[in-house]
DNA sequence: TCCAAATGATACCATAATTGTATCATTTGT
DNA sequence: ACAAATGATACAATTATGGTATCATTTGGA
């Protein structure tokens, strides 16, 4: 009678030990912060001085985040003394999900899943369609998360 | 009268070019198709070699998916001449959600927001009650597939 | 008994993504 | 003219991803 090959304890085999799935990477979460900043003071033109004072975000970090929103069409930028940043749109109008797609791509749940028509493994089609759908719902709701309404706290 | 710096015409600034949000990686990947396979076969003990050949993934990546799934007690293993794998759990209860917590870590949205007490950014909160909510859900779709599931086709 | 075939443990490694820094050019208000 | 701001872009450190490779151990069977 043969038995099993008996568990090891607590040993940790690696193949992703401290990772844990995140949604929303560093990039983004600094980006929502000072679109928040920017929405709360409309008025006014900002400065990258002063986000960096009002949120702690490392400046050069954030300046090249701050430029790519602007490449985006997402914030109006002001060159020269005096100059900074301020929302090119309402702030209600700018979904949590855009900013992700900005600094984070595509969505996509599994990209083995797509290559190849319908790749060439026989569960993938059923777990597809199941994946897409919840994919889909998840997209729906972040896209109601909006800057306007971050801002407001 | 001021006016706002000219967009660039597809500039790419990097900060994240290609890259494309991917919830399932690689390896939940292969283990998904071995624990198909092997929930296809529950009757025999399966091998490695097998397993290459029927799903044409890289033998020593396999080789540590499979090790981990047995430290974890998803599968049994048997040692020696004749030996392999095969499912310590009904197929029907083990999620998807399981498997990628193996080999993805825990769930979490944004590490950010779970720093630090409840985080010195004003709008976290916000943005942390949404988020987790949506991923409170998600979880629970992705909970409902399971390797019984995805292995019937 | 010895060997071949299997897994166990573990160390290593190449590439890409993430999370930044640094530098120089350009614009603009005073 | 100068200082203060952004624009563009190159570089770099750390970690995650997706593997390879090696040696030890177990086991069935000739």
């Amino acid at each position: 009678m043969r038995h099993p090959a008996q568990i090891g304890v607590a040993r940790v085999l690696s193949l992703r030990t401290r990772g844990s799935m995140k949604l929303i990477t560093r990039d983004t979460d600094y980006a929502v912060r000072a679109l928040c900043y920017l929405a709360k003071h409309r008025e006014r033109t900002i400065s990258v001085p002063e986000l960096v004072k009002a949120l702690e975000i490392p400046r050069p970090f954030l300046r090249k985040i701050l430029q790519l929103l602007h490449n985006k069409g997402i914030l109006k930028a002001y060159k020269g003394k005096g100059g900074g940043f301020s929302m090119a749109i309402s702030p209600g109008r700018i979904s949590l999900i855009e900013v992700m797609r900005v600094f984070q791509g595509q969505f996509s749940l599994n990209e083995c899943l797509f290559k190849k028509e319908c790749c060439p493994r026989r569960y993938s089609c059923g777990l597809r369609k199941k994946i897409m759908e919840i994919e889909r719902q998840a997209l729906k709701d972040i896209g109601k998360i909006t800057i306007g309404n971050l801002a407001r706290d």
